[in-house]
DNA sequence: ATAGAATCGGAACGCTCGGCCCGTTTTGGT
DNA sequence: ACCAAAACGGGCCGAGCGTTCCGATTCTAT
């Protein structure tokens, strides 16, 4: 099945390689994966060779660093997410679609911690998944976003960022709350904070001219003054309570 | 000012100290504190050592490992979130302050590393903060809940472990975001998905006896069979698109 | 001021891990 | 069956880091 990713992947000639060579290559890839899942890119190299059953230099061979073969399996994951969504651009019942989608990248994410760390480095812009893997699931994502919203049921005043930064937060947490406890509790109740309602806040505006600023305590809005200050506060205990903060 | 947190830290005596060992201890602190909010434990000890002109063994004459000096940093940072909390208890409308005690939390830690991992790694048995300073926190946290919850601001369903794992999601978000793009606009989303309303949907349980599991594709709700299988699926669609994903 | 003890500083150690090298083994065309 | 080329594998090297050790230094009680 598709190894055609590898054609855009800094890894060389996928054709015309010997049978051994190939089948190495596809354990080291399966290895590498399910390492990378469990424990993140903290895993040694070593250990992704012993479980495919081959030595280092055979890693090496195939992938010239270990952010390569890890670039390999998360952008692998990202294309299959991408290719659902396309799947989905016109399915009916836009709403329900999209919070399934949801749902299901979320779950079929949640144990993977590759992942995870890839989309924290890659927003340090420490890491950047191959060129246009990420700009391609933001494109994908963001027809069943405005599709949802155009049939009501998502709050208009999000963005295809804000979705999938949300994704990136549900992972976090249903992460962090393991398998045992309630598996997408916490992300239904994310998906309740894009729907449109009575009960919804004005968001915080995404840059854009600065002419106010939040107080860096209760979040109350105070107009800025133009002498490049640092932090702003509302009054005087929101100011008094900065301070005692910065003093440790 | 209040150093009474060591008296239960694992660091043995701190009463006694020579002058300059303890001029050095605060130095160390400080230094340790600064470089691990920025980068997280990942960051050298030669380079706290650095930023608070000691010597790497000095470091160690202070705290007996990293992981000591690290917790030290985080479990005082946990304090002073408690000691708000506990101080807004009786605040009169308790919604406002609710909300904008999570806010508050969220935009203090948000440009923390240190809290986020060790959150992190807390929640996979790697990592304990001081025995009862988490447990101290959740529950003057689930005070303000209640209240919260008594004033029909907050929706009943939830519970304090929510919160708590809604909090560590928005650290999560913000973080990535940066301290560029619209801060506070996460933790606002997240805050109406709290609201009572029309617009919110029954959550998953927390565990209790399991008679039925979700859809591992699509998540529908299907019975599932006394024979401990792994995954349920909801019809033959989702198993194949299950098989689709686990094919790599 | 002085002595003795507490503290300091950074060199040295041991360990982990990614990357490389090269003698050995496997493959596939003839 | 044979052989040249391709691939293998694990030992080796160097870098980075936490921790330890001990001679040099600084403090403080007298």
């Amino acid at each position: 099945m598709s190894r055609r990713w590898n054609t855009a992947a800094p890894v060389p000639a996928p054709a015309a390689l010997r049978a051994d060579a190939r089948r190495n290559r596809a354990l080291i890839l399966d290895a590498a994966r399910s390492a990378f899942e469990e424990r993140g890119l903290g895993v040694p190299l070593g250990e992704i060779a012993r479980r495919a059953g081959v030595g280092t230099g055979t890693v090496h061979r195939h992938f010239p660093s270990k952010e390569a073969l890890f670039r390999a399996t998360v952008v692998d994951r990202i294309r299959l997410f991408t290719d659902t969504a396309r799947e989905l651009a016109d399915a009916p019942d836009p709403g329900a679609v999209f919070f399934r989608y949801l749902a299901a990248v979320v779950r079929l994410s949640a144990r993977n911690r590759a992942l995870l760390e890839a989309l924290e480095a890659s927003a340090e812009g420490l890491f950047e998944p191959t060129p246009g893997v990420e700009k391609g699931f933001q494109e994908a994502l963001g027809v069943l976003l405005t599709r949802a919203q155009k049939a009501g049921a998502v709050r208009k005043d999000v963005e295809v960022e804000d979705v999938v930064t949300l994704l990136f937060g549900c992972l976090s947490m249903e992460r962090r709350r393991g398998p045992a406890g309630a598996p997408g509790r916490m992300t239904a109740l994310m998906c309740d904070s894009l729907r449109p309602g009575r009960n919804v806040t004005k968001l915080p505006a995404i840059p854009a001219g600065r002419d106010e600023t939040a107080c860096a305590v209760c979040g109350e809005p105070v107009a800025v003054a133009r002498t490049g200050r640092r932090a702003r506060y509302c009054g005087g205990a929101c100011r008094q309570k900065a301070h005692r903060l910065r003093a440790r």
